[in-house]
DNA sequence: CGACTTGTTGATGTACATCAAGGTACGTGG
DNA sequence: CCACGTACCTTGATGTACATCAACAAGTCG
């Protein structure tokens, strides 16, 4: 529950050689446009599973990309009740959902072990200035995350328990396919079932006997966190999903 | 719910006395920056009540600002459950939640008479280009936006309905309050129970019910339209408000 | 030293009783 | 006619409680 603190690592990957730029989903850089970002670029930075990345309540200097494993964005009441806004996985960013500047309303905690690439808040300004093609993608960025908010509020606005469960592990894998997280119809989920029902804005019970529900009907299976596409379609009509393919396209 | 189409009006405001200048939350701009929104700006559009100003599933080659009146965006599923995702009043900015170019995945609907500032999408690219000034407070914008939803997504999920109702009054309260909307603890508020309902992702009856629990409270007064703050604190309390303040900031 | 037992913890599975929310129906009032 | 108000019954969701199961650490014994 801690602010992950950690030293520098070893080694770092040059941005010419980001991991992220083999994704077919993201664009190209310019070389131009590649040196500026490897000058944004501060460090990297390593999160262990289940340390908080960023904190409600405090500023945050930084901006990350995330470079490898899982994180959720949440935000939490004061009794405790807490509600999981997004889900972070490889290629997202990090930092634009609070304001520019000032306080973050809300934490980010890593589900899994993370490496992130980490940028100064304050040279944002500069890649406004000078880099209006970078500015552009941070805005289609912003954009793409507030379709996710909206359809993960229609899930928890109007959607029935069943329909909820089948839409986020279906929305999930289907990230999780983007990033070449999957694999022979399989990925690996490194989140409970108490996460999910923060997710959907249900019980935990609830949300056991929900996701037993789908299970029997044979759509997927999920099992010591390996999440099993059995039958696509029938997923996708569980959740009653109308595909807007949200594909991301550049990142920074 | 015809879509909007409107002849140009007759007369426009010229940028310079643009009347959203005047709200004290709005920066100012340079000369710089207001010739380029003169230029910007391709008309002003008017919208009666009740009608769709942008549609789920259409293209749409504008972006607008609220010059007055209020709006709604929402989503509707394929068998007619809605989920009101966000309000618009004057000064927000409608257009960046979708897709930057690309089909819309809501619907704006207008909730009383409106009047809209009309840019071409296909602008916005010179604006990056020129104005980096203007692309930042773009990018602020979509924040406070995402900010919004953040917490809307938190009332849906975990708050009690009787915490939902009083939020999302006290919220439109507030926004309100910050374009000039109230005068003595007054404000005009153009939708129906319907319309709180299928924000809140309740249903109409529960949502009537729980709303005359919290007139019993004598914190406020709704009645024909009219929204009276009769005890501030007692509403943010049964809100379980934690005052994050998100003033608005620039505009375009 | 290694194999087996024990204890602990976190995630999951299931059974109630209870309660909040939904749906239908039928009022009112402007 | 449409928005609002309220009663009634039904259903979906919650909370508590307790059982299971796997992972893991510590301790015990051959």
């Amino acid at each position: 529950m801690l602010t992950a603190t950690c030293p520098a690592p070893a080694r770092q990957v040059p941005c010419e050689k980001c991991p992220l730029r083999a994704y077919p989903t993201l664009r190209d850089f310019s070389q131009e446009e590649l040196d500026f970002i490897a000058g944004f670029k501060s460090g990297e930075l390593t999160v262990e599973a289940g340390n908080t990345l960023v904190m409600q309540g405090t500023t945050n200097a930084h901006l990350y990309t995330v470079l490898s494993g899982w994180a959720f964005r949440h935000k939490t009441l004061a009794d405790g009740r807490r509600q999981i806004l997004n889900f972070a996985l490889p290629a997202d960013f990090i930092g634009l959902q609070g304001t520019v500047l000032g306080e973050m309303q809300h934490s980010v905690e890593a589900l899994s072990d993370m490496v992130l690439c980490v940028f100064p808040r304050e040279k944002l300004w500069e890649l406004y200035r000078n880099h209006p093609s970078l500015a552009f993608d941070l805005t289609w960025i912003a954009s793409r995350e507030e379709q996710m908010l909206d359809e993960h509020l229609v899930s928890v606005g109007r959607r029935t328990a069943l329909e909820r469960i089948a839409f986020v592990l279906l929305h999930l894998y289907l990230r999780a396919e983007q990033v070449n997280l999957t694999s022979k119809n399989t990925a690996q989920f490194p989140f409970t079932q108490q996460h999910l029902a923060d997710a959907l804005g249900m019980s935990l019970v609830h949300t056991n006997k929900t996701l037993r529900r789908l299970l029997a009907s044979k759509a997927v299976r999920w099992k010591n966190r390996i999440f099993e596409m059995i039958d696509r379609d029938a997923l996708v009509a569980l959740a009653g999903y109308q595909m807007n393919d949200l594909a991301p396209r550049p990142f920074i």
